[in-house]
DNA sequence: CGGATCGAC
DNA sequence: CTATGTCGATCCG
């Protein structure tokens, strides 16, 4: 989409109307002046509840801004000097960097969508035309915009301006098929062009532009797409005339023939017929070739930037539009020059906000970034400043990189207002329902579920919740969607949660390599057919009580907590096949009363009174009034005399989930051996254990470890679970102060690592399976804490809060001091982020007690 | 991780 | 009456 909402001039102080949409109307043409448009778009504004917020939303940025005038405020000289110097290090880096050998194109489609209705309708040409509804405008044509009638502008505001615009519904499907021509053109420029959006897309011609070198002129040459009727005859005309003000060298356009020509067609023409055009070799004329070729293919004109980098093209294009195009010649003076003036609003990635943040500091154009540069790194953070630095400097991206996998998927919907918990449900569930097709399509799941909620007063929140295994299904993501909706309007109570809009979002994808794994996991799994019986999958009714985090003070444990109270729901409820059923209908229940359980479960922990526990392993009942004693006995039962022949899990609930994970993963590597041994086992999978295909239908399983282990490295953290179960690991897993710490350890086995399983190093030097790097310690409870650090900084403050954990006080100094990426990151990998993040090592455990579920899998 | 915010189309 | 829908990135707690 072209430029409008990029308009607002930075003189405009007006806080909210900045947001509005001025124009830059010459006095003297038809259309509305700023003060007049200005005043009309506030008089339909104020005093509405959109108005009321983008009031709230204004505050919100002048309180950052107030914020960043302090801090400057009290940055010395000195520091200033400090930073400038090692700002202009820095400058001088990428200064060496600066590479401007590639050409990168940016085309962009003039008012797309309105002009692609204008096309198809005569009726509308002359007119101004909007496109979009009277909620919402999508793009505006240039014959409206002089009445200030703006894309992300209400059609209702816009008619207010413009009493005689149109209003065109959208139609995608059209502005697909546009768009797909247009790209068919590009494609034969760059194959790896970049689309963005429908309207939008950036090319890398630098290939081509050696190779058309070599091109005789019949290969530049094109002819004009003629017709006889008039009006197409007119049209043509205008385009030709178009053409040669802007330069061409072509002669005269006639418009006998009726043919369209293109590429190979032109080669069997008449080289000197006059309807015809030849392009020249440079990059000026490929862009104006493409211009050409798309107006004669679509019969609607794109703007173009050239430049040796993405970011400067597309500032480029934006420099002569509509229908135009504009070089920023391959010389750092060239570039320099063009940012001189520019103002910072253009840039791409700056936005409103920024603009106006930056406007406090008196920066407005690319060159004042420039110069305020030493300033600038001490108020914003990395990211930011040296993002500022790139651009003041020119830099950008010199090639395309295709976009990698998608990382989220979500669908949201505007309605009236909804105020009744039923219709909420049922619009939830549809939200679901919608997004499950489409996930389902793509063939993707993810572990993160998002619920967007905006109120009648346009105030905007998200809850997410992450569960253990991914989820794709509409009853999947309904169940966890509804409870974190239930909270909301909880939380609200008596009040209703009186929503305008409602969106669900899965992300947390599972990358392709992952993906891969675990079909390959799921699919041995499946094939040793009787070894599995079944799969407990959570059931029942939606809960409105049932527990999920709430940010905001709502009764919650924290996630020890829940693994406690989870773990004395266990002593409860003891599983025996007779049970199961009633276990099973318990466990809502249990989730409703969560909050009394998990006081229970602390109170136990805390008390040290004897209790008694089952084993998550072996189920055995054990007395005990400590945890120490229980770690002992999970330890013995993990390592030894668990894995041997024929044992049967009953899965029954999530408590035991984890160890269950961790058993099954077992289970899988023996079925995987299995497979190798027997030749042809019949697929017995009438259980259906596949994600995908677990339903609300009540599941269990059953799982038996009956091979021997095969003989390998180590690869991943079944692999190492194993060893540990083969009694191979090289650590010892009992810490004789650490107990409970170890105790939570055996649940994280199902995490990507764990500081439980891990292998040493020579001498006092082992390494962190998180972050990679050697630790040398004399103390494994020590390394053990290193490793939680990179776990997750929130779970050592909980431990030490309540433990009184022994620890040097640098080192937990540091731990609440950085920023988790710096904390896991090894030095050599700079700014990037290691391939473990803490996040997503932390992200699965977090929410476990709230998951249902099936096999989960473990990667390294 | 979860939540809010920004920015782009 | 009537102020979008989708996505990625980033920052902070």
């Amino acid at each position: 989409m072209d430029d409008v909402k990029k308009v607002c001039n930075s003189s405009c102080n007006d806080g909210v109307l900045l947001r509005m949409g001025l124009n830059d109307n010459k006095a003297g043409m038809e259309g509305l002046d700023k003060e007049k448009i200005n005043k009309i778009i506030m008089e339909a504004t104020k005093g509405s509840r959109f108005y009321e917020n983008e009031l709230k939303k204004d505050q919100q940025v002048n309180q950052r801004i107030e914020k960043m005038m302090q801090l400057k405020e009290k940055i010395t000289t000195q520091q200033l000097l400090k930073a400038q110097l090692q700002v202009d290090k820095l400058v001088v880096e990428l200064e060496q960097s600066r590479n401007l050998s590639s050409t990168i194109v940016h085309i962009d489609m003039d008012a797309f969508y309105a002009a692609v209705e204008m096309r198809d309708n005569p009726e509308l040409k002359g007119k101004p035309i909007a496109v979009g509804s009277m909620s919402m405008l999508s793009t505006s044509n240039y014959h409206a915009r002089r009445y200030g009638v703006r894309a992300a502008m209400p059609g209702f505001i816009a008619k207010k301006l413009c009493p005689h615009l149109t209003i065109v519904p959208l139609n995608f499907e059209k502005y697909g098929k546009v768009s797909k021509e247009v790209r068919e053109i590009l494609a034969e420029y760059d194959h790896n062009f970049m689309p963005m959006g429908l309207d939008e897309a950036y090319l890398n011609i630098t290939e081509h532009l050696e190779e058309r070198l070599n091109w005789p002129e019949e290969k530049r040459r094109f002819f004009f797409y003629t017709e006889s009727t008039t009006e197409k005859d007119k049209y043509y005309k205008n385009i030709s005339a178009k053409f040669n003000e802007s330069g061409y060298s072509s002669s005269p356009v006639l418009f006998e023939d009726n043919t369209p020509l293109m590429g190979d067609h032109a080669k069997q023409r008449d080289p000197s017929a006059e309807n015809s055009v030849v392009f020249g070799t440079s990059a000026e004329e490929v862009v104006k070739e493409i211009r050409f070729r798309i107006e004669q293919k679509t019969q609607l004109t794109a703007s173009a930037g050239i430049a040796p980098n993405t970011m400067l093209a597309k500032m480029c294009s934006d420099r002569n539009k509509p229908n135009g195009q504009c070089r920023i010649s391959p010389e750092r003076q060239a570039v320099l020059d063009f940012l001189q003036d520019l103002p910072i609003r253009k840039v791409p990635g700056i936005g409103k906000v920024t603009e106006k943040m930056l406007k406090a500091l008196g920066i407005v154009t690319c060159s004042q970034l420039y110069q305020q540069r030493a300033l600038l790194s001490l108020l914003f953070s990395e990211a930011s400043w040296r993002n500022f630095l790139a651009i003041s400097l020119g830099l950008g991206s010199t090639h395309l990189e295709k976009d990698g996998e998608r990382k989220s998927m979500s669908t949201e919907r505007t309605f009236n207002e909804i105020n009744t918990a039923e219709d909420q449900y049922s619009l939830c569930r549809e939200l679901c329902r919608d997004l499950a097709q489409e996930l389902q399509k793509h063939g993707l799941k993810g572990k993160t579920v998002t619920l967007k909620l905006k109120n009648v007063n346009f105030e905007v929140k998200t809850r997410a919740s992450t569960v253990l295994s991914s989820v794709s299904t509409e009853e999947e993501i309904f169940t966890v969607a509804k409870d974190l909706l239930g909270t909301e309007i909880d939380s609200l109570a008596p009040y209703p949660l009186r929503i305008r809009l409602m969106g669900v979002r899965v992300s947390g994808f599972l990358s392709e390599e992952e993906k891969k794994y675990q079909q390959k996991s799921i699919t041995s799994f499946l094939k040793s057919g009787k070894e599995i019986s079944f799969l407990r999958l959570q059931t029942g009714k939606p809960n409105q009580e049932y527990f999920t985090k709430n940010s905001d003070g709502s009764p919650r444990g924290s996630f020890f907590d829940k693994k406690r109270a989870a773990r004395q729901l266990n002593i409860e409820n003891l599983p025996t096949n007779e049970t199961v059923s009633k276990q099973l209908s318990y466990d809502d229940k249990s989730s409703a009363n969560f909050v009394e359980e998990t006081k229970k479960a602390t109170d136990f922990q805390n008390s040290g009174v004897c209790k008694i526990f089952t084993c998550p392993v072996c189920f055995e009942e054990q007395s005990s009034n400590n945890l120490e004693e229980l770690n002992r006995h999970i330890d013995d039962c993990l390592s030894g005399t668990v894995v041997k022949d024929t044992v049967e899990i009953l899965k029954s609930d999530n408590s035991r989930e984890n160890t269950l994970n961790f058993l099954s993963e077992f289970k899988n590597e023996n079925a995987d051996q299995c497979q190798k041994n027997k030749t042809d086992q019949s697929d017995q999978s009438a259980s259906t254990s596949d994600n995908s295909t677990c339903n609300s239908t009540e599941k269990f399983t059953r799982i038996i470890l009956d091979k021997p282990h095969r003989e390998r490295q180590p690869s991943n953290l079944c692999d190492i679970a194993r060893n540990v179960c083969m009694k191979q690991c090289l650590l010892p897993r009992t810490f004789p102060q650490d107990h409970e710490h170890h105790f939570e350890k055996t649940e994280r086995t199902e995490e990507t690592s764990s500081s439980c399983f891990f292998e040493a190093k020579k001498d006092g030097i082992l390494v962190c399976p998180v972050c990679n790097s050697e630790q040398k310690t004399t103390s494994l409870m020590l390394f053990n804490r290193h490793v939680d650090v990179c776990l997750n900084k929130g779970l050592i403050q909980e431990l030490t809060e309540k433990k009184d954990f022994p620890t040097n006080t640098e080192n937990s100094n540091r731990v609440g001091g950085l920023s988790r990426g710096q904390q896991c990151t090894k030095p050599s990998q700079g700014t990037k982020r290691s391939g473990l993040t803490t996040s997503q090592s932390v992200s699965k455990k977090a929410k476990s007690s709230n998951s249902k579920h099936t096999i989960e899998m473990f990667f390294k």
